[in-house]
DNA sequence: TTGTATGCGTTATCAA
DNA sequence: TTGATAACGCATACAA
């Protein structure tokens, strides 16, 4: 009976151990016990090694949110990113785990699937304290974004990847899209292709409108007229997709396709199979993608690969800068990262 | 002189609206305004509207330490994987947040880099209370995890995922592995292979395991004698794989190739390429995978793809009914969900 | 070097 | 229906 008293006792105690038990235990108060924790503090050595031994023993971790509370600060950051079942951005978020971890910061996963209301939403929320910055690819460039102008400001430090709102002041990481989608064309052209359709998922977003004003360029110099039906606006369902580009096929009769993500060129890549398209013979396709696999794709596809690890890397160093720099840089910061093209078999001749 | 103070109060009001300013602002007290943001408390609507429509003006948040220091619980929970850049993993965390978002909780994400020390110290570390519960894939099977037992328990309701430690009593949600081994070895077997060999990362994980029984078990069936050589043990490294393929594919000649995960069946096309071997003519392979452009690949790829978003959705389901259920169940808990055979160009006689 | 006391922003209990 | 007050667990200024 005293037994399972005292093992219903020891059970709740290990259930909520905390600073003041753990003090307790030792004969000790609660702020020596605190300051064993923290590394600056004036503690004598000997102390503080009794304290966190019996601290392991006993399981006892600082209360997070009492600390957070208390130091206005939750070494949590935020991503936001319109989908994450998504080569692209699964390899972005490791880009910047990476660099968080070492920081010692612990990282919050929001997905809006391409909804701009929910992004808003998220940011919104993210004022309560929950994180101290925010790393996000947009989702809703058509809209009216000036809200982040007054909510982004210092009190919760923002930095775009990719995706980003040209009206928002804010450091942000991007690849050199409008050189990349130039040389894409480019090649195409120099492959022998005359009629190039480019796919895009959401051509009024910044980054398909960058990509697209490359292709365009790419046309011009070589004197292939612009034709804006070649412009086609996909959306982010495979059924739907299958429809539109295969109508495109079909009608247009393109002989290249410049897909502006991946997604767009495994949709061509099955449209073809179905239709008896062969590529590259009857149509080149090429894409931007930061697939590891493109080699193995039949026939292997021609990238131009995003170092997407990377932009995920240096939108996390630009986050920690402001939260950690000393001062305040005022001028926006933007890191341009490079896409790499990668011929392959797609587009052979 | 005073301006610049005004403005430095302001400034710092803004930067920090709290529960008692709100309440200066509309004169009342903080505990009025506490109770417009909960649903069942007695408040008059007028008030209650009043209330929201100022914090809404100001951005009012109800700090979320302070209420989780308060309340006890975070509505947060951790998601504990080996790596994110994988294809079945991002799927699985996309289901994950689905069901997440769905119960109004919020999710971290911690990566081992399958480092059994960094998985420990974050399910130690979680103990914080920084997150109300954990769903894992785990990743070190090998390694003594009994501390799971003492912490794991009704302190932070725990769900493995893929990857369980069999030692373990919590919930999980695994897909029928030995039968579909069974089934992909047979199926190579009925092409005609006769030298079968298995591709594996970690041999002494349990998921390794069973797929490995499955396989032995259908060579027994064939009466095909079992030869450990042929049980090859692969790492997480490109390079390294791509050394140990290779001699596999020279060395034993193996007629069939079955992959117990998509990046060795990757690995072994990359070998295929260089070694000029064609598939499946002179190799057949299959591979567990979720890979959706498994028909894309070259030659299209056999595979059994397990349900990864669906997994991740049931899990998060299994660790909500932990978390808001309200009768204890203390049986264990787990669901099998079925991979499927899509039978492919890598492996047509 | 250690202890005492206060407050971080909430919510819940109780009283009005 | 609303207000005053005490906790939640911790970190720090200050006292000892």
């Amino acid at each position: 009976m005293l037994l399972e008293i005292y093992l219903c006792f020891t059970e709740l105690q290990m259930d909520r151990i905390n600073i003041k038990k753990l003090a307790e235990e030792l004969n000790l108060s609660k702020s020596t016990v605190s300051r064993a924790f923290r590394d600056n503090d004036d503690i004598k050595a000997d102390t503080k090694a009794r304290i966190l031994a019996k601290a392991k023993e006993l399981n006892y971790q600082p209360n997070h949110y009492a600390s957070n509370l208390r130091e206005q600060k939750s070494r949590t950051i935020a991503i936001i990113v319109p989908e994450l079942a998504n080569n692209y951005f699964s390899q972005a978020i490791h880009g910047i785990e990476r660099i968080a971890r070492e920081h010692n910061y612990h990282i919050l996963i929001y997905v809006t699937d391409d909804d701009y209301q929910k992004e808003v939403d998220f940011i919104r929320h993210l004022h309560n304290g929950r994180a101290d910055g925010i790393i996000m690819s947009a989702s809703g460039e058509a809209n009216n974004h000036s809200y982040l102008n007054k909510l982004g400001g210092k009190r919760l430090p923002l930095v775009f990847f990719d995706r980003v709102y040209e009206d928002i002041d804010v450091p942000r990481v991007v690849t050199n899209d409008y050189d990349s989608s130039f040389k894409a064309t480019e090649h195409l052209i120099l492959q022998g292709c005359e009629k190039i359709a480019y796919l895009v998922v959401n051509k009024s977003l910044s980054i398909g409108k960058t990509r697209m004003q490359g292709y365009i360029d790419a046309l011009e110099k070589y004197r292939i007229k612009f034709d804006d039906r070649y412009i086609v606006d996909c959306s982010n369902s495979y059924e739907e997709n299958d429809v539109i580009v295969k109508e495109v096929l079909k009608d247009l009769k393109p002989d290249g396709i410049f897909a502006s993500v991946e997604r767009l060129a495994f949709a061509t890549y099955y449209a073809c199979y179905d239709l008896k398209l062969e590529i590259p013979k009857d149509l080149k396709v090429i894409s931007f993608s930061s697939l590891e696999i493109a080699p193995l794709l039949n026939p292997s596809l021609t990238t131009i690969t995003q170092p997407a690890t990377d932009i995920g890397g240096q939108a996390a160093q630009l986050l920690f800068n402001l939260l950690e720099g000393e001062q305040v840089v005022s001028t926006i910061q933007e890191v341009v990262l490079k896409s790499k093209l990668f011929i392959r078999n797609s587009t052979n001749k």
